[in-house]
DNA sequence: AGACTAAAATGAACGTTGTTCAAAAAAATT
DNA sequence: AATTTTTTTGAACAACGTTCATTTTAGTCT
């Protein structure tokens, strides 16, 4: 039987998975190094490229963790709000503030993370970003009945990326940011104005 | 005298920006190379070093022209606009999107750019920011009559990060964002929205 | 104009990356 | 127990940013 050997590839796959969260958490994306993951994975420096293709895809694994977390706290955080879509819309947005301010570095990386020129995602990471537009959709649906199904789905990405670009630009520190003090508000806002804007527009 | 020295170290700064900046245009600001920006400019290696601190230096000069660029290309779009906020934030923020999708790279390199752990970005260089909100401020206070100063300082970077988001995460090709077909006019309809319910708001 | 001094340009060399691959260790099979 | 197959290993490699002793150039002084 050779039921050992994937056992044991597949544990060493996690603990190398494990090792790079962690080390993305204490020294960012940029500060991610083969050897210091291999030694806290406890193995050689050779054996990261036995189980995975190239330190990317290591970081694609760890987004796609992260990425199945965010879902699942957005997710929750629809069932917890109000019928209306602008309350479900609200605390869409907050929870993605939340999320991103509570786990920046994992979160940061899932958005600073580049591959070599010529290479790209793979599709099934690709897929695994879809909930966060899906959890959007069908509340700017509800606001927007006169849009055709095409039509929301650009305006839902809009919506989110409209949402993303004020949190990320906060997070970044970056002069244009908003002061982190002030970005739940202003995320509130943002979210007030884009609904009550939608709800004008699709009555006129 | 000694006024050769300074020129022609005045003139190598200058070769040497230009160089990083047509590197980071062909091969994108991760393909930037010490040794490709100094062959390009006619130097040696190490002569890099005695007009810059870093290479990171050189991004942040080449950053600095790029932003200088973007600012004058939007005050002139306000300039050509109707006089509503409306048209005036409509025309802003094509412009801004134009102006991405014409110089991808080095508009990519103004917010892919991160400095080592511990560094950061030179006051001077933050403070050339400015003009990206500068531009929106007094349209959306139009539309906004009932918020005070610092509530419209804080919102208005809000509303930039919002239509930054959009186009960045368009730029970028990733899954969610927006394809590069329907970029402008989403981000019409963005800022129809954002105008259409800020305007409401203000009212009520 | 030629000798001398100060400054700047040079590129070989260094430390640190990600990645590879011949050799060693371990596991499976006979 | 011996043999074959597979996996793990870490020294070695290429490419990177950066440094610094040396060479070249520019400025200054008889």
């Amino acid at each position: 039987m050779s039921t050992t050997r994937e056992a044991k590839k597949a544990e060493l796959k996690k603990r190398l998975i494990e090792a790079a969260e962690a080390e993305i958490i204490e020294h960012g994306l940029a500060g991610l190094k083969a050897r210091a993951v291999t030694a806290r994975a406890g193995c050689a420096l050779g054996s990261l490229y036995t189980v995975v293709e190239d330190l990317d895809m290591l970081v694609i694994e760890v987004n796609s963790r992260t990425l199945s977390e965010l879902g699942t706290a957005l997710t929750e955080a629809v069932t917890q709000a109000g019928d209306t879509p602008q309350q479900a819309l609200q605390a869409l947005a907050l929870r993605y503030a939340d999320f991103a301010i509570a786990h920046q570095p994992l979160w940061l990386s899932l958005f600073e993370h580049r591959l070599p020129e010529g290479q790209d995602i793979p599709d099934w990471h690709k897929q695994e970003h879809a909930v966060l537009v899906e959890v959007i959709a069908p509340h700017l649906a509800k606001l927007r009945p006169d849009m055709t199904q095409e039509a929301l789905i650009l305006r839902t990405r809009t919506t989110f990326a409209a949402v993303h670009g004020v949190v990320y630009l906060a997070l970044q520190g970056r002069f244009v940011g908003v002061p982190m003090d002030a970005l739940t508000s202003e995320i509130s806002g943002l979210v007030e104005t884009l609904t009550a804007g939608a709800a004008q527009i699709a009555q006129a």
